[in-house]
DNA sequence: TTACGTGCAAATTATTTGCAAGGTC
DNA sequence: GACCTTGCAAATAATTTGCACGTAA
């Protein structure tokens, strides 16, 4: 465990759901000169070792949180862009109806849910605005 | 409607859960020169034209099918990579808890579920074969 | 002519890899 | 010295954009 290493993963403790661009920036904040390969390279360690998972939170950004923190369902909405958390259990009926039917395994902590958050229906936004305006 | 975007949405069609590459190289087989820029452009229209939905199969490759043919779920298993799809109604109590609690509205259509398939669960795999086997 | 759609090449963004250098045992 | 980790630059991949051309109203 190097001092970079120390540095990724603390950084992905304190930030949760941040890219791999993010968590470059925010450990350059305390250390100078971590390259960005090294984040990558050490993402994908933390990960072989169970230390982190990331999710898909739309289109390509892998977004990385301790796997310790992992155990929420995320809800994106297509309106605003707004990332919630949910606990696991509301989930609970969808797993086990694969896990009964298929036996599939399903892996919550990689769930990601996206839709349109309260807000967003009812003033009727139909996802383009979040889209657009992170453009 | 020109005939690029007709070529696109019929490959889209056949295709099913097609990345924009492989969309592209299908629609080359019929006509020639059809760009893949045309491609990318073409999809987002007709996805804005809501005849299109696109999902995250894992890292980065979205892939599109038909709105009319969305309605499914995604199963990608982690172990041996394979995409399988089941019936929306397996996420009704998902849909339901999440809209009577938090008066969320999910996209059904662009939901996608991580984990292990009945074979992979029983083989002991992982996760890691399929991701290092693809590369 | 005016607007639109297309191909092509160049620009971006995201991620990965090769390689030489530095540190540790 | 052997091994592992890092920084840096170059290589890839995926996606987007600028621009000139051709077509149809």
């Amino acid at each position: 465990m190097t001092p970079q290493r120390q540095l990724v993963l603390e950084a992905v403790k304190k930030l949760e759901h941040a890219t791999p661009e993010e968590i470059c920036s925010a450990v350059r904040e305390t250390a100078r000169g971590v390259n960005i390969s090294t984040v990558y390279r050490t993402l994908e360690l933390l990960e072989e070792l169970g230390m982190v998972t990331h999710t898909h939170l739309g289109h390509g950004a892998p977004t990385y949180h301790l796997a310790a923190d992992a155990d929420h369902v995320h809800l994106v909405c297509r309106g605003c862009g707004e990332i919630s958390e949910v606990r696991p259990s509301v989930v609970q009926g969808l797993v086990s109806a694969l896990h009964d039917e298929l036996g599939f395994d399903t892996d919550v902590h990689h769930l990601t849910v996206f839709g349109r958050c309260r807000n967003c229906v009812g003033a009727g936004r139909t996802g383009g605005e979040a889209a657009r305006s992170a453009k």
